[in-house]
RNA sequence: CGGGAUGUAGCGCAGUUUGGUAGCGCAUCUGGUUUGGGACCAGAGGGCCGCAGGUUCGAAUCCUGUCAUCCCGACCA
């Protein structure tokens, strides 16, 4: 490619509404355009960027079996209600109508669709497994978009499902995907961390997300610092700690006033924030319940509309309570009688501890579950797992880290073989519901993240197998014809090498094409100045560490290849 | 969904308070000088001031509505 003829609008200024550095940046190196909020036109650095990570993906998925296939992203409203999922999703589905207002939607993924060509088509155990995946453009019409290609409503995935025979067969693919998965990221020269998880509205139990280590990540992950153990913040959790037996004073109501809030009522009855059980009401379904946890503790209501299995959840408000005289602040469990009472595991093991009176300004002391004070419907670990706390697996300590989730994987089982009825004949002659797992890799979203972890001030340092181009050749003054022509000669030397080459021949002066050869990021930059050229070399420069030195014009085109293979190879398992 | 802010040339912004017919920097084009880290001089082109309505002799500016974009929050009792 020929910089003069190459669309690619690099930018000195940073559009405004850029806020993180990957979105910055492949705004300034002129690889992406906003179309609209959350729709971003692919230009050509960024297209070449986005097919090598395809590649991989397909190598990967291929090299296990998989076989890909392409499905519409417009679907028809009936399969998703079929499978229960048109009234589940809620707001993130894109509904569209047709011209007959018939209504569709813009696929956000493709359970659906893929089991309706598995019922339709297969049959018999012997046409067992089967992995099919798709890489293709999915929507969700988030609640909001943001960070560029981080968090788009038009985005480009792939998607593969397994479909087995039985829960070992699932094992099976699973671990395959997982093994795959490990190896794209890899090969993306991506630093990042596969995390249990939480399956979320795709449902099914079983879960990991691969994590892209970064600051602007949005997911927060919590680690241990001695075993190997990761999950997402949404699942991480553990055991109560056991709890010293305390003798059970008796309970006491006291006056406190303006104290709205844990900390303002720990402060004022000088106890630590731990002594205080918090009591929230929440709103699940329309549903009036309320949770309990201990002060210190924040609820994780994933876990909680999980155990619910409600649609919606939300913190009742104020109108909801202020029926039966209650006031936010001074809620408590003792004396209720018609509201269940969920309560995180901790809470009762817990002796004497604060409470809401559900009177006026006033807190009760020493509330004792195990004295029958108060009832409690179900336990269960309802609250997040924090920084600092012992690790679920061992004695190490939890600590906390973000993360860009560039991956995740699932075991279905049989969700949709069920709704969907999707069955294959067994060897015994009866119908079995096949059991299917479903494993998708945002692939904008690891364009975004390679950045986010690779990047200096002056702009994008590619891994070299998902570079746009793996070198740019840079005559330093287009007036003389011999850098001119070495930088030609060199640069058809190279194509027809195979190397993925830029000749920069704008009519500019060296520093323009320096500093947007460091701003697109080509991972080689050959600079052909008079000086080196007088002892027969080229100057070649590293990207990744600005090293520099000199190679004969003879050598650059070896020296070149064993170059991008060796980086290549960084980035390779096995 | 709630709150806040912003829409003026391709990008970044000023002008709006106090209404008088639109400006700066970068980018673009022309000519010249320059030529190893975003050059300089001279000139030029480019804007229905988000959209619609209203007030007014006159609106980027005031009023109403609407759309879009961005940020923060989405309840910790």
């Amino acid at each position: 490619m020929k910089a003069s003829n190459m669309f690619a609008p690099t930018l000195r200024e940073v559009p405004a509404d850029a806020e993180i550095i990957s979105h910055k940046l492949m705004l300034r190196a002129g690889m992406i355009r906003k179309t609209a909020s959350g729709v971003y036109t692919y230009l050509p650095l960024a297209w070449r960027s986005i097919r090598k990570i395809e590649e991989i993906v397909r190598q990967e998925m291929d090299a296990k079996g998989g076989q890909e296939v392409l499905m519409p992203a417009v679907q028809p409203a009936e399969i998703w209600q079929e499978s229960g999922r048109w009234n589940v999703y809620g707001a993130e589905l894109w509904r569209v109508k047709d011209r007959n207002g018939r209504d569709f939607c813009l696929g956000p993924t493709h359970e659906e669709m893929i089991s309706m060509i598995f019922r339709n088509d297969v049959r018999s155990y012997k046409q067992l497994p089967q992995l099919w995946y798709q890489i293709q453009t999915k929507y969700r019409d988030e609640r909001r978009p943001r960070f560029g290609l981080m968090r788009s409503r038009e985005f480009i995935m792939k998607d593969l499902y397994s479909f087995d025979l039985d829960e070992a067969g699932l094992d099976k693919s699973y671990n395959l995907m997982y093994d795959a998965y490990n190896r794209v990221f890899t090969r993306c020269g991506l630093n990042f961390r596969p995390v249990e998880a939480d399956s979320g509205a795709i449902g099914g139990k079983g879960s990991h997300e691969f994590m892209a280590l970064a600051d602007a990540g949005e997911s927060a992950i919590l680690y241990c610092d001695t075993c190997d153990w990761a999950a997402t913040d949404e699942i991480a959790g553990r055991e109560p700690l056991p709890v010293e037996p305390e003798e059970m004073l008796p309970m006491e109501k006291v006056d406190t006033p303006s104290c709205g809030t844990v900390e303002d009522v720990a402060k004022f009855l000088s106890l630590p924030t731990n002594r205080i059980v918090k009591t929230m009401y929440y709103k699940a379904d329309e549903q009036l319940v309320i949770v309990l946890v201990r002060g210190d503790r924040r609820i994780n209501e994933i876990k909680l509309q999980s155990l619910l299995g409600c649609n919606e959840l939300e913190l009742a408000d104020n109108a909801s309570l202020s029926t039966g005289g209650q006031k936010v602040g001074y809620l408590g469990p003792v004396g209720v009688d018609k509201i269940k009472i969920y309560a995180d595991n901790e809470v009762p093991l817990m002796y004497n501890v604060v409470v809401g009176a559900n009177d006026g300004e006033r807190h009760l002391l020493n509330v004792n579950y195990q004295r029958g004070d108060f009832r409690i419907d179900q336990t269960a670990d309802l609250r997040y797992l924090e920084e600092g706390e012992q690790c679920p697996h061992c004695q190490g300590h939890v600590k906390l880290a973000r993360g860009i989730e560039v991956g995740q994987i699932f075991k279905l089982h049989t969700k949709y073989s069920d709704s969907l009825h999707v069955n294959y004949t067994a060897e015994d002659g009866h119908e079995r519901p096949v059991v299917m797992g479903c494993y998708g890799i945002g692939i904008g979203r690891t364009l975004a993240a390679v950045i986010e972890q690779s990047h200096d001030d002056d702009g994008i340092i590619w891994p070299m197998p998902v570079a746009p181009y793996q070198a740019v050749i840079i005559p330093v003054n287009d007036r003389e014809t011999e850098l001119v022509n070495t930088a030609e000669n060199l640069y058809t030397e190279l194509i027809a090498a195979g190397v993925e080459v830029v000749l920069d021949n704008r009519q500019e002066r060296a520093g323009v094409k320096f500093k947007d050869a460091d701003l697109i990021g080509y991972p080689v930059r050959i600079t052909v100045g008079a000086k080196a050229l007088a002892r027969g070399n080229v100057e070649v420069r590293l990207r990744q560490n600005g090293e520099m030195q000199e190679v004969a014009v003879a050598e650059v085109k070896s020296w070149l290849q064993d170059y991008i293979a060796a980086e290549i190879a960084k980035c390779s398992i096995n």
